[in-house]
RNA sequence: CGGGACGUGGCUCAGCCUGGUAGAGCACUGCGUUCGGGACGCAGGGGUCGCAGGUUCAAAUCCUGUCGUCCCGACCA
């Protein structure tokens, strides 16, 4: 039996109430409430709509539906790829890890703590030592790794694993913050220091590069602040994304880990001179949140948008008729088209007789696919057909022997075009500010601020009071600029990010 | 965990105040006509009213508890 940290009730009661309040596929009919209406609505009628995800019997628990578990398994095929080419294995590690591991780390424990949950009992007994469900997996990856470890000559070791954790949270929203979610978590270890660092600004610059190149979302690599640090972690880098509203998202981590759980595990190594060291350590992940980010950075009052790199299904071909040898033949050609860019793309044809086009072209929208082409009898007649573009509201005519190029052409304009929307809206949504009285009244409307802050925790402190905005990060490109910290007034070498965030 | 709103066929909701045979629209199934931006006709199927107690001859309706979702605050990827 499983009981959490905050232990009100046994899973018993929770089984009882998935069959009560488990429900088969729901259909899409209903409108979607638009952005301006209310942009948290938006956002889960996109999710709910869409059929990315549905709620699950356990609080803060989500089934992610196949239109949500594409994107993801998209990303990780990606991700993986890129991982792989700069020499990470996978591997995995058991999901329950002894409470004691928790203790070892200060920070680590204070930190991950009150959101464990734990189970007590098993087989029917109680348990000689409580096993917490993985928040996260440095602990046990660290006790092993110092069974691993003994000599300069296993290192560095680069181990990824794709998994699930488990944080209780205590609002939750579905794939920005659910109560268990999935991600990779990489964890490196190094013989020297200046190698574990640079291994963390190389997996965030991995991650930076995946953002903008295949979600198409702008991001700003920085350092996270004292406060906003992991646990455990002597530095933690971000990235972080602005969403429609005008809000910060941290969309990945990446954490140069010091020594700290090397030394909280006794990880050692023999160098060449055959001294005893401790070694040194990186982590780094990004989880299904980024498909929340995807939706919130690019999606609009008709649906979801997805960049062509990251949609399952990049096209869909819809065959218009009257009548049933015209339905046929429109839809043999259909097909043949399809033929012709599954070569290249993945290619969908749309040919159910119960909806009519215009039915279908919603829906399509709605589930994001990138280009759809229509075609019926007038341009079999013609030699043409219609493309239309998911992004902006443009069709165009093109004749049927030139499709696979313009389709290739579109797709990658596409992908261009919601990247350079999403840059404009960032620029034109980050402000300079100078004056604190200002920056209170100008964060109402959220966006991005480039502030001057002293790095006193202090003067971050009363920033997150009184405007309920935190500083992102520190960008990595920052430039020298010497200013005065807008709270305190003190000297400050260069501006930090701050805006209010998910 | 505090404040607010809400749980009734798959979806959106009415019915509840004043207890007495569970409803509508959409969706779904069958047949026919339709088909270039969310078609129409006819005929069907489907709900122990979130759950558990209680009051009552009788509960979707009244009472108590509980679970869940959304919004607003304190924690976080």
């Amino acid at each position: 039996m499983i009981f959490f940290s905050n232990p009100r009730r046994s899973v018993l009661s929770a089984s009882s109430a998935f069959y009560l309040s488990f429900k088969p596929e729901a259909l899409m009919s209903k409108k979607i409430t638009t952005r301006s209406e209310n942009y948290s609505d938006w956002y889960i009628d996109i999710v709910t709509r869409a059929q990315l995800a549905d709620y699950a019997p356990v609080k803060g628990c989500m089934v992610i539906r196949p239109n949500g578990y594409e994107i993801w398994e998209k990303m990780q095929s990606v991700l993986d790829k890129m991982f792989k080419d700069t020499g990470h294995r996978n591997a995995y590690f058991p999901l329950l890890i002894p409470e004691s591991f928790l203790q070892k780390e200060a920070e680590h424990v204070e930190g991950f703590a009150p959101e464990c949950a734990v189970v007590t009992h098993g087989g029917g007994k109680k348990l000689a030592e409580n096993l917490m469900l993985r928040p996260t997996s440095e602990t046990i990856i660290w006790h092993m790794y110092s069974k691993w470890i003994t000599s300069y000559r296993d290192l560095p070791l680069l181990i990824n694993q794709w998994c699930n954790v488990l944080r209780w949270e205590m609002r939750t929203r579905l794939f920005l913050r659910t109560t268990e979610f999935l991600w990779q978590e990489g964890h490196t270890a190094h013989a020297a220091k200046e190698d574990a660092e640079e291994e963390t600004l190389k997996m965030l610059n991995v991650y930076k590069t995946f953002a903008e190149e295949y979600m198409a979302m702008p991001v700003t690599a920085g350092l996270k602040t004292e406060s906003e640090k992991f646990p455990g972690a002597v530095n933690t880098y971000t990235i972080e994304a602005m969403m429609q509203d005008k809000k910060a998202l941290q969309a990945g981590t990446s954490h140069f880990l010091g020594q700290n759980f090397a030394k909280a595990f006794d990880v050692t190594f023999q160098d060449e001179a055959g001294e005893r060291r401790h070694v040194w350590a990186s982590s780094w992940g990004v989880s299904t949140r980024l498909i929340g980010a995807l939706i919130m950075c690019h999606s609009d009052d008709q649906g979801l948008v997805l960049p062509p790199k990251l949609a399952a299904r990049q096209v869909v071909i819809i065959p218009i008729w009257k009548g049933d040898d015209e339905a046929s033949r429109v839809i043999e050609c259909a097909h043949k088209i399809k033929e012709e860019l599954s070569v290249k793309f993945s290619v969908h044809v749309d040919d159910r007789r119960q909806y009519k086009p215009g039915w279908k072209f919603n829906e399509w929208e709605l589930l994001g696919i990138p280009l759809r082409i229509e075609i019926g009898p007038r341009d079999l007649e013609s030699g043409n057909v219609v493309l239309s573009r998911r992004d902006k509201k443009e069709k165009s005519t093109v004749p049927m022997k030139s499709v696979s190029d313009e389709t290739a052409r579109l797709l990658e304009t596409i992908q261009k075009d919601l990247f350079q929307r999403a840059r404009d809206f960032r620029e034109a949504n980050t402000f300079l500010a100078d004056d604190f009285q200002g920056f209170k009244e100008r964060i109402e409307e959220n966006g991005f601020y480039r502030i001057h802050w002293c790095g006193q925790g202090k003067c971050e402190e009363r920033i997150k009071e009184e405007t309920k905005a935190t500083i992102r990060c520190i960008p990595l490109d920052a430039v020298e600029e010497s200013g005065k910290c807008i709270v305190c007034g003190a000297a400050s070498p260069r501006r930090v990010l701050a805006g209010r965030a998910y």
